[in-house]
RNA sequence: GCCCGAGUGGCGGAAUAGGUAGACGCGUUGGACUUAAAAUCCAAUGUCAGCAAUGACGUGCCGGUUCAAUUCCGGCCUCGGGUACCA
């Protein structure tokens, strides 16, 4: 083999050299990543060393990655981007002498297990071992630094049976109740469908229309802690998007409930409204179709028929009919009942209309027509009347929205003032005479927590014909699923397990008569609202983790996740942490530091990568082709990092050439440890760039600079072991088999996350010399090598002494000249 | 509709306390090595004009501030994400 000839006489080193390794007349041109890569993995994962050690001296971090569901269809290359970020810091943090905690998990309930169990008649429990055993099997092959040793399955009795302990504190303390209300119910298929399998009003799984249902659900009292959610983002460290996403989630808004006389009658109409400056261009009022104040003054209201109609018409509606039909306002007016409005002392009309919803505020509202886009169209449409009380705006046109500028007028007691004074001003006013109060609302709604189906956590409840609903008690936990064969999805829309005489049959923990067990479970998010605390102690029988590990490991330092979980996932988990807080039993109010999000990988095409666009990357083919560092590599170099990047094939090639070229120069280093001074500013700004960019997700930069420095490298005939070192030091988060390999060759011991984070010489960033530019009329003209920090006066001598500068300026007068010291010369003439 | 984010070569993307636009990688072209190919190495590569030195233009569009704008300001357009009749 020639390439090996050419090796053994560039090479500077003798077979000696090689310590621990082979002679040099072995060494290949590219590294055999199917030898080197299951080599480490063996020797990291057999000495535990990404153990995180309880109550250990080293200071702490805690980095957590999103644990996956184990699907059938194994590791996603999304997986890869998601984790890498914080694999490439848990290892550098180790090497910065932490104690780093790396867990990884399973969130293995959820419906496609469910679905594939019964479509191919094997257990749930079957099908999710197995899965779980290749994740293993692929997240080893990937080389993570995880804590296998406290792996997490949210399907385990052990570990569901806390989130069932946790839901009956919950229930102890109020936070849950059961409601009726209406679900996506596939007539077809017989079965509950979730918002996202029932897109666009079509059942997911059959294509058929879904329909309305009325169904008994449970709810968790999340709203309870809309306030503290919002308060505690303050305590979160995050990107703008992740922020405001979870504001606009929460949906905070501030105003005031009115109260508008009913004509002739004792009652009032309570609205919410976030413009009580508008009152008086309030010139009907609009409830919403399930108002109760239609129900009990449907005595003296003359168009019975017609409201019935409409009532029943907007229950029928989907969800999906009513977006559709956004546009199209419809309502009916009530005859026979008015309001009068408290400030102007008129008698307005009142509207049943679906575009006011039940479920927020107070299913009223106070229509102006004037200064609201949806009450300007109504109004147009049933001719009503439109009264101007904020100028500024042309009320033929459309509705005046802005709350910036404008003046108040036709409007009594706040004539003339700006609209935030005008709020303020009525707002008292109100108060002062019994017309209306402060109020805050929120969009977010309970958290609905029952689904249909089997593989789920049993919701821990029993009914009981005497006592009502008894939680089960905490010693009677966990409430385990059943190991039964047949779990088809009843006729009615029950939960599976209501087939199962001797899951649902009990008897009742108060009086011991005979009892039905609740037979829904909770939705897949219960589980990993909480999971975070179990690995803290994963293996504690008695308790989510005991207070001590709790105490030393603390709040979870860095959490990196999808963007598309932020708003559920996130808030849930932290609705969850402030709860067990309140009780006593975690030790912080946020359970998270800070929180980052990785971009989507799209496929090569620029689409989502799906199996039906055939676009997907199976990640394991390419830690086969080339290699698992060839593929982190590559997944950190593809883009920004919390972008959305298409997939290049070429790209992987890039990076496994970029890898090669570290491994061919090694007969190269020189056993001699002298620095290269050539090379010294550059590898201390490499040293410093490579760990800001890491720490601020700019893998691709970092990347970028570990090949300038490579690419230096490579031109030099040999190489001082020490720069060697520090480039394989600093590479190693990334491509950490290929270092350590090249680290051990050098004849050394530890492993690279044993080794110290390579430091820099904040003296030695600058070069000697510097390029400057010299502008004319700030175009660039001219270039000059000079000393840095030359003075100024120094600079601009030079730069007028320059010969294509002189021919520029000819006799010209020059008007200004500005001088940035190490960076330009600007001559304005 | 509203709220975020983003528009830069053939492609992924660099560079914003305003100061050399296009780092790094991919691709392409030419060359070296080879019987040949692969691999590797060297060189070129924003567009236009020119043999060249060089010049003009160029960061979605229009305008502004400045000695100097991808970066700041105003007004748009397009794409991606979130949310949705939330009063």
């Amino acid at each position: 083999m020639p390439e090996l000839r050419w090796y053994r006489e560039q090479s500077s080193l003798t077979d000696d050299f090689l310590l621990g390794g082979r002679p040099m007349s072995e060494f290949i041109p590219s590294f055999n990543h199917r030898e080197i890569e299951p080599k480490w993995q063996k020797r990291w994962y057999d000495s535990q060393l990404f153990s995180g050690e309880d109550f250990g001296h080293k200071p702490k971090y805690y980095t957590l990655v999103e644990y996956p569901y184990p699907s059938g269809s194994g590791m996603h290359v999304g997986h890869f981007r998601a984790y890498m970020s914080l694999e490439v810091i848990s290892r550098k943090r180790r090497m910065e002498g932490y104690n780093v905690l790396f867990p990884i998990g399973f969130d293995a309930f959820g419906l496609p297990t469910e679905n594939y169990a019964i479509k191919n008649k094997i257990h749930p429990r079957e099908i999710t071992d197995k899965n779980i055993a290749e994740f293993m099997k692929e997240l080893k092959a990937a080389g993570f630094s995880f804590d296998f040793s406290r792996i997490v399955d949210t399907t385990d009795p052990e570990y569901y049976k806390f989130t069932q302990w946790i839901f009956l504190k919950l229930y102890e303390h109020g936070l849950v109740y059961k409601s009726k209300t209406y679900v996506n119910f596939c007539p077809d298929c017989n079965v509950v469908l979730s918002n996202e399998e029932s897109q666009g009003g079509v059942c997911d799984r059959c294509g058929s229309s879904v329909v309305q249902k009325e169904k008994d659900v449970w709810f968790l009292k999340i709203t309870a802690y809309a306030e503290k959610l919002l308060e505690g983002l303050n305590d979160l460290e995050s990107s703008q998007r992740i922020r405001v996403e979870q504001e606009n989630w929460i949906g905070k808004s501030e105003g005031a409930y009115i109260f508008f006389p009913l004509k002739d009658t004792k009652d009032k109409i309570k609205v919410y409204t976030t413009r009580p400056d508008t009152i008086y261009g309030a010139t009907f009022m609009v409830l919403a179709p399930e108002h109760e104040l239609i129900k009990k003054h449907i005595k003296e209201i003359k168009n019975v028929q017609e409201i019935k109609n409409y009532q029943i018409e907007a229950k029928h509606k989907s969800e999906f009919e009513r977006i559709q039909l956004q546009k199209d306002k419809t309502g009916v007016r009530v005859e026979g009942l008015q309001a009068i409005n408290p400030l102007t002392g008129k008698t307005i009309p009142i509207f049943i209309a679906d575009y006011v919803m039940i479920t927020y505020g107070t299913g009223a509202i106070m229509a102006v027509p004037g200064h609201d886009d949806r009450d300007y169209e109504f109004a147009k449409k049933y001719g009503l009347d439109i009264v101007e009380v904020i100028a500024g705006g042309d009320l033929s046109e459309g509705a005046y929205t802005n709350t910036e500028s404008g003046i108040l007028v036709n409007s009594g007691i706040i004539n003339g003032l700006d609209v935030a004074r005008a709020k303020a001003k009525i707002t008292n006013y109100l108060e002062e005479n019994d017309l209306g109060e402060k109020a805050v609302q929120f969009k977010m709604k309970d958290w609905a927590f029952n689904r249909q189906r089997y593989w789920g956590e049993p919701i821990p409840l029993v009914y009981c014909r005497d006592c009502g609903i008894v939680p089960v008690p905490y010693e009677d936990l966990p409430v385990k699923l059943p190991m039964v064969k047949e779990f088809m999805p009843t006729e009615t829309g029950e939960s599976p397990l209501a087939n199962i005489p001797e899951f649902v049959n009990c008897t009742c923990p108060k009086c011991n008569k005979p009892a039905k067990r609740e037979t829904d479970t909770m939705p897949q998010w219960a589980g990993s609202s909480w999971y975070f605390l179990r690995y803290l102690d994963p293996h504690n029988p008695s308790a989510i983790a005991a207070k001590d590990k709790m105490e030393y490991w603390g709040k979870v330092d860095w959490y990196n996740g999808g963007m598309e979980h932020v708003t559920r996932h996130l808030i849930y988990s932290r609705f969850w942490n402030q709860f067990l807080y309140d009780i006593g039993e975690v030790l912080h109010r946020e359970p998270y530091s800070k929180r980052t999000a990785q971009g989507l990988i799209l496929g090569a095409d620029g689409e989502k990568m799906s199996k039906s666009r055939g676009n997907v990357i199976d990640p394991m083919e390419i830690i086969e082709s080339d290699g698992a560092d060839t593929l982190r590599t590559y997944i950190l170099f593809i883009g920004d990092y919390e972008m959305p990047t298409p997939w290049n094939e070429n790209g992987v090639r890039g990076c496994r050439r970029f890898l090669d070229k570290i491994w061919r120069m090694f007969p190269k280093v020189s056993a001699i440890t002298t620095i290269s001074s050539k090379l010294e500013s550059l590898v201390n700004k490499t040293i410093k760039g490579v760990g800001d960019d890491y720490e601020n997700l700019k893998f691709n930069t970092a990347i970028a600079k570990m090949m300038t420095l490579a690419n230096e490298f490579s031109q030099l005939d040999t190489i001082s072991k020490q720069d060697y070192e520090i480039l394989l030091k600093l590479l190693s988060p990334v491509a950490s088999h290929l270092t350590e390999e090249l680290w051990h060759m050098l004849g050394n011991e530890s492993f690279l996350v044993e080794e110290k984070w390579p430091s820099y010489d904040p003296e030695k960033l600058m070069e000697d010399t510097i390029e400057i530019v010299i502008n004319i009329n700030g175009k660039v003209r001219d270039k000059l090598v000079v000393p840095v920090d030359l003075p100024d006066s120094e600079l601009l001598s030079r730069a007028k002494a320059q010969e294509k500068i002189k021919e520029w300026i000819g006799d010209k007068p020059i008007k200004k000249t500005i001088v940035v010291k190490n960076k330009l010369v600007n001559i304005v003439i």
